[in-house]
Parts: structure tokens; sequence; C-alpha cells
RNA sequence: GGGCCCGUGGCGGAAUGGUAGACGCUGCGGACUUAAAAUCCGUUGAUCUUUCGAUCGUGGGGGUUCAAGUCCCCCCGGGCCCA
């Protein structure tokens, strides 16, 4: 009777359908509600993984049902193409990196079609091509011109054998990821965003953003890192008991001071030490021929400049011979060090160490043998020889005036005193940093700057941009192409005509990802990053992507740097949208089981099924899935093996999206068994159906409670979908399929409601498994296409139970059930309880002190 | 050290303070089949009980409530972020 489905052909020919017709091709339509589905684009790494599939099939989700609810859905993809990985292969396999990126660009387009999504591919834009990058030339320009970019001598991390700077997830335990020499700290000229501008508006936006994860929102929150402090005055003493002077002859006399900055004012008086950087202007002054201290400097700089490996690093100080005075504590002189773990770029580059209350301070007083003077009494009995106490909570003591204050209290007291004393001021410091955006290599967006010797840094004409990248680089040589290309650099100076070089550093990739989200709108606009009437429909002033979704891992850089890029963009007036993410949906990882070979070898799943002996193997826990366990799965092979709309269902029905997916052999068995058995439900039902679905009077008990189900059904589906709630949604669906198996029609009426069950299924289903959805519409007689069909309506009337069974408890436990009108009153619910056989025996010789009705819910009967 | 999240059957997971375990996977029993696969039906928290049913049960301990997986306090374990 049904033949067996043909997934792979199918699936085909609805994906053609929806091509032909431009199904998800989407224009600014002001008589529709505007709804913008974004994931996160994708890195063309040549094939796409679990993780993709998991992101873009939520995404298709979100934008199928919102195209059904009427919504003017607009759902991009592009390519995240600039970086590192590129430069990898070139210098690998001799690919060139654009060579190797458009052809993977091409092949993971091609897998991404055959997962059905419900994408405007015309939209489609690649970051590495001009026609994108030479948008954010100009931007850049204009930023320049506004003060939001600027030039800086600034660190870096430097590996001495490839002679180039390394970012600082590629540098591992000090060394460079690849050669493994150890790091160095270097000074260049970059240039910098001055997102810091927009700290304080950055934080009151985190405000705004109701449809974002408290997760999300707290970390960017602590990344900002307001602080509020105590700028204040040290005076220096030369190593002779003089006061000390780094000031001219004119000034000399007067004392020289450092300036510090601390959050912890409260733990003033447990000061020990003060702490330089290294690169502290007054630095160089104290330690002029000072023995070891080039030594010193030069372990400073091979310590890298994440803030991690500072972290990790043993506590080192250099002591300068000089003191500081207490601005506070008169006559109280302390040891100036300089020290490895104090940075220029935080703080003032200066710090008094409090080491009972700070723990980097601990360890070095420790090591120096410093006094650790405790200035707060925990509550708790806090042993302050083991570690530091940094809990702002206890009573202050050791501390003159300060004591007997909570330290918040002091910190206010310590604020005070220092501005009366004319010696400091309160303020508020950020521990945002600016965004440095040069970068030594070749596959990314060229900065289009020309240095001039007598003109010094000139922007690019605009009649000259975009700048591109050029062709015929080699990666022979270490260090960035750019700089070693044999004409490409030299050029002419714009201002005063005279030879002069390119900038030959490009921008960080997260530059191209921070506003991708506005040239979706307007992908082919060759005048414009985008057009101001179209970034307004889909991006308005007080609106944003409505549903954004990627992984946890952009919580903080990317979100962060997007969000800096739209108020940069405003200010610049190309937009006026503010926020440009108003939802976000961070999904969790796909784990898979991890199996070691009897050699204690990783062996991949596919090995550890073929094995003749399992027990010789080692199952190990489900992780993250990585090349190197080889727990990984190609979700091609999922998509060839079952289909697209299998894998989809899978991966949305197993757990709910915001957490960890274990990917398991019998779930994606079971996700096929399931969409075969929907084709064979609806192939051998349909022929059986009236042509309509009109509900009809005096239709059978069964029959109504078919319907009220059907409309039930779409109700809370809807819910589970604004919620994402996607693993709920597979649920309700599997009960209303559950129902319509199991329903024998008797009657014409029966086969109405057959059919208007089966209608309303294949429509709930849609956003899940398109291609079988289309499938079943079409066998169901329908010659419209179901992506242009609305989501269904539930009946208000068929959305309320006749009767209802609720349980009844006696003192709180459960005894019996009893079925009764929703909404019946509660002498009627008492009655019907009291009757039941097991109520009496528990009430039984106990008089009722309480009797609680809850309608539609539960009865207790309070008896003692 | 601080902040946030999480802990429910053999497993993934459901449950506006109101019948804990929806839905699915696995297992077990059965139907169909020469046989198997596929499919379909039944069953599947533990213990006790012939049945009706009872007792226990959401990491542990306390509390609030007629009623707690859910709210509050303490503890244990795991994860993430910040120090």
């Amino acid at each position: 009777m049904s033949e067996k489905y043909n997934i792979k052909e199918t699936e085909e020919k609805w994906r053609k359908v929806w091509d032909e017709q431009a199904s998800f091709a989407v224009t600014e339509d002001p008589n529709k509600p505007k709804y913008y589905v974004l994931e996160m684009f994708p890195y063309p790494s040549g094939r796409i993984h679990v993780g993709h599939v998991r992101n873009y099939t939520l995404g298709d989700v979100v934008a199928r049902y919102k195209k059904a609810k009427g919504f003017n859905v607009m759902h991009p993809m592009g390519w995240d193409a600039f970086g590192l990985p590129a430069e990898n292969a070139a210098i690998e396999r001799g690919l060139h990196p654009g060579k190797w990126t458009r052809e993977n660009i091409a092949a993971m387009r091609d897998q991404l079609k055959t997962m059905g999504l419900s994408i405007d591919w015309s939209r489609e834009i690649a970051t590495c091509e001009p026609e994108y990058y030479r948008h954010e030339q100009k931007m850049f320009l204009k930023f320049l011109e506004k003060g939001i970019a600027y030039r800086k001598e600034s660190l870096v991390n430097w590996d001495p054998v490839d002679h180039t700077v390394l970012a600082n997830e590629q540098v591992i335990d000090g060394c460079g990821w690849r050669t493994g020499a150890p790091v160095e700290r270097r000074k260049l000229n970059q240039w910098f965003l001055k997102i810091t501008d927009y700290a304080e508006d950055l934080l009151d936006g985190l405000k705004t953003l109701d449809r974002w994860p408290e997760k999300v929102r707290i970390m960017q929150e602590n990344w900002i890192g307001k602080s509020k402090g105590l700028q204040f005055r040290w005076d220096i003493i030369s190593p002779d008991g003089s006061r000390f002077s780094n000031c001219s002859e004119a000034e000399a006399g007067k004392a020289a001071t450092i300036e510090v900055y601390t959050t912890r004012p409260d733990t003033l008086f447990g000061a020990s030490f003060m702490a330089l950087a290294v690169d502290h202007p007054i630095t160089q002054k104290l330690c002029e021929n000072k023995d070891g201290f080039e030594e010193f400097k030069k372990q400073c700089s091979a310590l890298g400049t994440s803030e991690a490996a500072i972290e990790k690093a043993e506590k080192l100080g250099f002591d300068t011979g000089y003191k500081v005075t207490h601005p506070m504590l008169p006559g109280k002189e302390f040891p100036i060090y300089i020290a490895n773990f104090v940075l220029m770029d935080y703080g003032a580059g200066a710090i008094f160490g409090v080491p009972a209350h700070d723990q980097r301070d601990f360890e070095f007083a420790q090591k120096y043998n410093l006094q650790i003077l405790p200035v707060i009494s925990s509550p708790d009995d806090h042993d302050y020889t083991k570690e530091a106490y940094m809990t702002r909570e206890g009573t202050i003591i050791n501390s003159e005036w300060l004591n007997g204050l909570s330290p918040n209290e002091a910190i206010n007291a310590a604020i005070k005193r220092a501005e009366e004393i004319n010696n400091g001021f309160g303020t508020t410091q950020y521990r945002l940093r600016d965004w440095g955006i040069s970068r030594q290599r070749y596959w990314g967006c060229p900065i289009p700057i020309i240095y001039c010797d007598a003109c010094g840094p000139v922007p690019v004409p605009e009649n000259q941009l975009p700048v591109t990248l050029p062709e015929d680089v080699s990666f022979d040589k270490p260090g960035n192409p750019l700089a070693h290309h044999p004409t490409w650099k030299h050029t002419t100076c714009p201002k005063c005509g005279e030879k002069a070089t390119r900038e030959t550093d490009t921008f960080d990739t997260f530059f191209e990802s921070s506003w991708y989200q506005f040239r979706y709108c307007d992908p082919h606009n060759d005048k414009e990053p985008v057009a101001k009437d179209k970034a307004n429909y889909w991006l308005p002033e007080g609106g944003g992507v409505e549903q954004y979704i990627g992984g946890i891992e952009h919580a903080v850089l990317h979100l962060l740097y997007a969000r800096f890029f739209t108020r940069a963009m405003k200010t610049c007036g190309y937009v006026d949208c503010a926020e440009p993410f108003e939802g976000l949906f961070t999904q969790g990882m796909v784990t898979h089981e991890t199996y070691k070979d009897a050699n204690g070898k990783w062996i991949t799943p596919a090995e550890y099924e073929a094995l003749a002996d399992k027990s010789t193997a080692t199952v190990g826990p489900s992780i993250k899935m990585s090349k190197s366990k080889k727990n990984v799965i190609d979700p091609q092979d999922i998509i060839d093996t079952y289909g697209a709309d299998a894998a989809r269902l899978f991966i949305l029905s197993d757990s709910p999206p915001e957490r960890d997916l274990e990917w398991t052999e019998s779930g994606i068995e079971g996700a096929w068994k399931f969409v075969n058995k929907l084709h064979r439900l609806i192939s051998e039902t349909a022929p059986t159906l009236p042509e309509t679905a009109t509900p009809t009077q005096n239709i059978s008990e069964k029959a109504a409670d078919l319907r009220r189900l059907s409309h039930k059904t779409i109700q809370s589906v809807e819910k589970s979908l604004e919620a994402f709630a996607m693993n709920k949604a597979v649920a309700l669906i599997r009960e209303l399929a559950n129902a319509v198996t199991a329903f024998q029609p008797q009657s014409e009426s029966d086969k109405q409601a057959l059919r208007e069950a089966l209608e309303t299924l294949v429509k709930l289903f849609n956003p899940m498994m398109p291609h079988l959805a289309e499938e079943c519409w079409s066998m169901l007689g329908h010659d419209t296409l179901l992506t242009q069909t609305s989501w269904p309506q539930a009946d208000e009337s068929l959305l309320k139970d006749e009767s209802i069974t609720i349980g009844v408890q006696v003192n709180g436990k459960m005894r019996a059930q009893i079925t009764l009108a929703p909404d019946a009153p509660e002498e009627e619910a008492k009655s019907a309880a009291l009757a039941e056989d097991n109520v009496k025996k528990f009430v039984e010789g106990k008089q009722i002190r309480k009797f609680i009705y809850v309608p539609g819910k539960i009865v207790n009967v309070v008896a003692a």
C-alpha cells in the first residue's frame, strides 16, 4: 500500500522547490511586523560540525515558526572568512589562503543547504571579499575622524623564533604554540578603538537586554568591571633619606610622587610595600644603573601579556632601594619594588601592597618577608598566615581613625579624608581596556593607512579604497607576508606625494563580525555599509535582531565588540540602532562518549562499534567533540544516512537547547524511526480522508477528544517554541502523533476530525522537519506550499476539557482520583471525594478539619 | 575567596507551590514471520502485596505550607565566570 519513504529523494525535491520559488527571499515590507533571526556565522573551516547543525537547526525552527505566524522573517547566512587557519593551511599545505577559504565556503554552503534551512541565500556575505571589507575600511577612517580610533604603543606577545606576534590563546605556558619558544613582551605601535568611551553606556545597555541570559549579562558586567576607588599620591624618599626628585631643576626640592589607584582604600593601613610596573614612567629613574635590573626586566618580558599567565606565574620583585611615605601615616615608610604582576595597562601601573587582603600581595610579601598586617577582622576566624582575606565583610582594625567601621564605610571614609587633605580623590575606573585591532597577519582586512616620513600616518583617500590584499604572497618566511611583499606596501603619500609605505597590519577578525548584522540588511550595497532605510527597517532605533543564537564562548568578546561597534556606527551616523541583539540564546555543546582501545589509544565511535571484543576497550565520559579525542561525529554522514529531518529532530528532541546534548546512535535512530512513522501514518491515512476538515455537529466522543487534543497541542507547542523549549515541543508533537495513530475513525465526521488532527500535526512539526512536513502536506492533497501556509489557530472553545480527573489527598497524601467538571463547585468535589472508598478508609474515625479544593487541580482533605 | 547555574528511574529528560517521572531511549513479555529485520501491542522507580492497595522515593539535613522536585536556611557534589 504505502511505499517506503525515500528520504534522500524527497528532501532534495522540496529543497529544489523552495529554491525555485525563492520561498525564503525577503524584502522590507512595512505592512508586516519584521522578525530578524540570526545565528552566529561560521568560520569556513571546510566541513560543518555538529555544533553548526545544532545552532542552525535552532535558528531555523524559530525562523520557520515566526514566518508561519505571519512575520516578515529575515534569516541570512554568511562566512566569517578571515582568520589564522587559512594562513596555517597556506604554510602547511602551500595553498593560498583565499583559495583555501573560498573552496571551503563552497563546500560548506553545499553542506548547509542539505540541512534544508529557510535561509535567504541571496543575502550571503563573505567577510574576506573586498565588497564586504571595503566598508569597514571606510568606517575605520570615519572612526579616526571622530576620535574613536587612535594609535598608541602597546605590549604584544612576541615569538622570537617566528618573528611574529601571538594572540593570547596562542601562548601556551608562556611559550609560542608553534615554536615552543618562550614568549617575550614587546612594544609595538598599534591601532585601538576607544571602547572605553562607551563603557558606561555598554553597562547601562545591559539593563535593557531582558531577553539575554542573565549569565551573559553578568559576564559582560564583570568584564567591563566598573569600580569606584581612590586615586591618591605617595611621596618618594631616596635611599639617603632625602626627598627624591624626578622634576626639572626649577622644581627641584619638591617631592616626587607616585599616583596610585585602589578599589580597596579601606585596607590603606595594611600596606607594607609599593609595587610599580616595569614600564611605569618612574621605574627607569629609580632603577638606573642598578645591578640586576636589566636582568629582571627580561624576566618580566618573558611572562607575556595575558592575565592568566601573570596570575599563575611566581610573583617576583626588584627592590629599588627607594621608599614611599604613607600619605595618611606621616613618617611611616615602605619599600618600593618593581613587580612582575603589576601592568602599566591596569590601574595606574602602581599599587600599594596589602598582603593580608590581596592574594597576589600576600604571595609577594611571603617571598620578600614583608609585614602581613590584617586590617579587617573576619567574622569567621580567617587564618591570615595561610592566605589573604579578600571579602568585604568584618570590622576594620589596626587602622587609626577607620577602626570599627565596616569595609564599605571605611572605603567612603578614606576617600573623604584623602579629598580633605588634598591628597587624592574618589574616582571610577573600568577594567575594560581599549580594543587593540592591529594584527600582524596577511589574511585580514588591510588597515587603510599610509605612513609618510614627513606627514606621519595618513588615511588612504576614499577614492583609493578599498585597499585590497595582494594575491601573490609567500609564506616561506616567518612573520607577516604583507610586510615582506616586494612591492605592495610601497606607495606615495596622499598628502605630499613623497614616497611612503602602507600599514601592513590587518584588522582583528572580530572587526568583521562586529557589524555583519547590519550588512545582511543590504548586502550588495557598494556605496555604504548599509542604506539607512533598510537598516531602519530591520534594525531600527530601539530594536535589534529579535533572536540571535550562538555559543556561550562568545559571551564576552564578540558580543561586547558588536554592541560597541553598533554604538560607534550610531555615533558616526550610519545607523540609528542602539543595541544590535534584542534576544540572545546561547546553546550548549554537543558531546559524545570517548573510547580507548586496549593500548590506551583514542579510537573513534565507529572503530569502537567495529571491535570484535568490546570489553578490551574503555568507554570514557561524554565530552565535547574534539579531533584529538576522536569522539567526533560528522553531520554529513548522519544526513546522508538518516536525512536532514531526522538529524534536526534528534538535535532538538533529546535535551533542552541551553544544555549540553549527548550525541547517541540510539537517539538518532529513534528520530529516524519517528520520521518514517509519520510518513507511514500520513501516506496510509491521507487517501481515506474527506477533502474538508470542517468540524461537524454530533461528532463522536472520541473525535471530540481528538479535536480537543489537536487544539491544545497547537497552544502548548506554541508556548514551548516561544520559550525555546524545543524538546518539549517535540514531546507534545509525539503525543499528538500517538493519539492520531490510535484513533480509529468510524464515520465521516470522525474522518474530518482526523484530517484536522493530521493537518495540525504536519503544521506543528514543520519547523523541525520541514521536508517531511512539505511532503505530508502534499500527500494530504494540497497544491500550495506548507512553507507559505500560516500556523494553525487554536480554537478557544476546544481548549477546555468537559471533565477532568484530579487527585484527592488525605493529609497531603494521594489516596484517590475523581473525575468532574473543571469548574465544579466545592460541594460537588467534596461529596465525590468523600465517596471514594480509599478516602473513607483514611478519614474514618477522624474529624475533617479542613477541606481544600483547587478547581481543576487538587483536593486535599485535612483530617485529625 | 566571591558570584551564577545545576543535581529527578538503567539513560536523556517532563512537571504556573497542586496526581513526580510527560515524551523518548534501553530492557523485558507478546503479535506478525519458515526465520530474522522492520512494524505493532503490552510492560518498565524501589520494596512489600494474590488482588485492592501500602510504604519509601527528586544529592544530604532542617524549615515554611493544607500541600515542596519547585520557596527559605545549612551542608555535600559538579560546572561556568570573576578574583
